[in-house]
DNA sequence: TGCACATAATAAGCATAGCTATTATATCGA
DNA sequence: TCGATATAATAGCTATGCTTATTATGTGCA
């Protein structure tokens, strides 16, 4: 039944997320605060709807994710001096010290979560998985019987 | 970079559970919920705790779960005789009636979100994520050195 | 210029999910 | 029997993430 394969998807990235929180709370970061600074720190003075895009959000939820980001010192918000409807979010100096601290954590957590794949299961793991964000990202869902 | 396969993970994930919530939304299901309903139809009088279990989430989630479910009437809490601490959990007609609503929408889903993956490569799928999950699930995070 | 429409961000409200703390009840040992 | 400990469930708080508005601003067209 491959009603098993969905759930199976959904419990293994529960407990990626659990894991990722329990040894990220010494940080004081979250997963997906954590992928926010990641990506700003590639893409640093990004929009927020550039932002969201790129995590493939909504707009609102990384909103309020730059609402603690902002509340915890790690990222920054300044004008856009072309655009007064957008928001450019900047790393602070504390914000580049957090993704620092956290990388060892994850490379530990993905290594425990990866153990025993060897290099071709991963690839392998890593072809599909991208299938299926394929399979389901966004498309306008045409209607093929009317 | 193993990131990169964690990131992919959440990325499906979330996807696939947005997905159903999409389709699932005119029946008035969401996932977890329908995760609920399809266990208690397997284990009809199960305690929250045990459920909870099974479900591998806090017993204070299900608990909440169990609050919506019922307040919506697809579930039913009955005391348990021996135990006054305990609930004991049952499907209504309704909340079978919902189960019923909701396999094909959730056939059709992982159908789309597993195309163009041959039954060989769901079998190794399902193998690795089993394998993530094992090497996640609860372990007493052994002090290595201490 | 001014109106229509698009876009960036936020607000309100809900569901899932975790943590710590608390309450009620069981159970075990002295 | 009483006290300590364990267990089932809940309460309060927080974070993610969605939906549907709403607000403020840009842009394009007549």
């Amino acid at each position: 039944m491959s009603d098993d394969l969905g759930f199976l998807l959904g419990d293994a990235a529960r407990l990626l997320r659990r894991s990722f929180d329990e040894r990220a709370r010494a940080v004081g970061v979250t997963r997906p605060q954590w992928r926010v600074l990641a990506l700003l720190k590639r893409f640093d003075g990004s929009a927020q709807v550039t932002m969201a895009d790129m995590l493939d959000v909504e707009p609102i939820t990384l909103g309020r994710m730059v609402d603690r980001l902002q509340d915890a010192g790690l990222v920054e918000r300044r004008a856009d001096p072309n655009d007064r409807r957008t928001w450019r979010l900047h790393l602070t100096a504390e914000g580049e010290q957090k993704i620092e601290a956290l990388r060892p954590t994850a490379l530990a957590l993905f290594d425990d979560a990866l153990a025993g794949l060897d290099a071709t299961q991963r690839t392998e793991l890593e072809a599909m998985l991208n299938v299926i964000r394929a399979n389901l990202t966004r498309k306008p869902l045409e209607v093929s019987n009317g």
